[in-house]
DNA sequence: TTCGTAACAGACCGTTTGGTCTGGTTTTAA
DNA sequence: TTAAAACCAGACCAAACGGTCTGTTACGAA
C-alpha cells in the first residue's frame, strides 16, 4: 500500500466544514476549499467523487460528532435520580458548553445544507433526520417521567418539547449571527432551561 | 413619466423571494429568477443594480411585512388587561397563524441571507437586526409586567426571553425542513406558549 | 530492484454565472 | 406632434464554476 492519504482527506474535510458553515454550500467553491487546505484538484477528486459527495461525507462525520455529544450529555446526568432534575441538568449541560461550542463553530452544518434545496431528498437528508430523531427520542425519554411527576398536571407533548432543544440550538445559531454575538446561544439555552425548570417543578 | 414598471418589479421580487427562501441565495441564479418571472435581463437590471441589490430590496420589503405582523400581533392582544394573559395571548396569536405562515413560505428570508457571509456587514444586516430588535423590545415590554406579577419570583431576563420567540421561529423553520413537515412550526410555538404559561402563572 | 498502485499535481474543458450594451417601444409633458 | 425619459428585450462577454485528464511521485509487496 502506498502513502497514507487520510491526513489530506481530514484536512480537506476540516477546511470545507469551516468554510461552508461560514459562507454556505454554494457560496464555497472547490477552488477555495482546495486552496485553503493547501491541496490540489487531483487530491480532492481522489478523495471525493463530487462536491455533493463532499457534502455527504461532511454531514456523516458531523452526525457522528453530534451523536457523540448527545451520548456525552446523557452520561453526564445518568446518575441523577430525580426525573425533573435530570431533565433540567441535561439542558444545563449544553448551556454550560455553549460558549465553547460557539468558539468552535459559527453555525450548524445541518442548517447550512438544508438551506440548499438541491441536497434535499438525498442520503444527506436521511442522515440529518436520523440524528435529530436520536436527540428527540433520548430527550423525550428523560422528559416523560419528569412530566408525569410534575406538581401540576402538564399537557405538554414530550416529543415536541424534546424537539424544542433542537429548535433552540438552530434558532440560537441564527440569533447569534443576526447580532454577531456568540454569547446569545448560551442565553437562549438558559431561557429554555429556566422555562423547563418552571414547567417541571412549579406547583399549580 | 413613461409606462409603469412597478408590476414587473413586484413580479421579480415575488419570484426571487420564493426561489431564494426555497433554494438559497447563491443557489438561485438570475437567469432562473428572470425566466420564472417571465421577464428579461434588461428588465431586471433596470430595476436592480445587481444581485446583492435585489437581496437588499427583498429584505427591506420582508422587514416591512415582518414589522406589520408584529404590530398586528400587538393590536390583537392590546385589550387584554392581565399582563400574563396578554403576553401568552401574544404568542398564541402567532401559534394560531403558524399553519398559514408555513403554507405561504418554506423558510425565513433572514436565515437565508444570513447563511451567506458575503452579504454580512452590509445594509442588509442592519435591516434584519432592526426588525429583530423591534420584536425583542415589543415583546419584552409585554413580558416585564407579567414577570413582575408572577406568583413566584422569576429571574428570567426579559429580553432574552423575548428573543426566544425569534429563536423559536427560526429554529422552527429548520425543524420543519429537517422532517419536511410544516406542522412542526405550530407545535414549536405551542411548546413555547405552554412553557411561558407555566412560567408566568404557576406558583412556587 | 522492480513493479503496481494509491496519492497526488496541475493544465485543461464545457457550462453557467453575474453583468453590460445596444437598440427598440411605450408613455406623458410640453 | 414631438422630445425625452422610463421601460424592456436579448445578444453578448469575461470570469468563475465543477469536473476531467494526463502525468508524476511515493511506498509497500514480490
Amino acid at each position: 500500500m502506498p502513502r497514507d492519504g487520510t491526513a489530506t482527506r481530514e484536512r480537506i474535510l476540516d477546511v470545507a466544514e469551516r468554510l461552508m458553515t461560514d459562507q454556505g454550500y454554494n457560496a464555497t467553491s472547490l477552488d477555495q476549499v482546495i486552496a485553503a487546505s493547501d491541496s490540489s484538484k487531483g487530491a480532492f477528486f481522489h478523495h471525493f467523487r463530487s462536491k455533493s459527495d463532499l457534502a455527504l461525507q461532511l454531514v456523516e462525520r458531523y452526525v457522528r460528532a453530534d451523536l457523540a455529544h448527545l451520548e456525552e450529555g446523557l452520561a453526564a446526568v445518568a446518575d441523577i435520580d430525580d426525573p425533573a432534575a435530570r431533565a433540567v441538568a441535561f439542558v444545563r449541560h449544553f448551556e454550560d458548553g455553549a460558549d465553547e461550542l460557539m468558539a468552535a463553530q459559527s453555525g450548524c452544518l445541518y442548517a447550512t445544507v438544508l438551506a440548499e434545496r438541491e441536497l434535499v431528498g438525498t442520503e444527506i437528508d436521511a442522515q440529518i433526520a436520523k440524528a435529530t430523531v436520536a436527540w428527540r427520542d433520548a430527550f423525550a425519554d428523560l422528559l416523560r417521567p419528569a412530566l408525569a411527576a410534575a406538581p401540576r398536571h402538564v399537557v405538554v407533548d414530550a416529543e415536541h418539547l424534546a424537539d424544542h432543544l433542537y429548535t433552540t440550538f438552530e434558532g440560537g445559531f441564527i440569533l447569534c449571527r443576526t447580532f454577531t454575538d456568540p454569547s446569545l446561544m448560551r442565553a437562549q439555552l438558559q431561557v429554555f432551561r429556566q422555562l423547563l425548570e418552571s414547567l417541571l417543578t412549579s406547583g399549580p
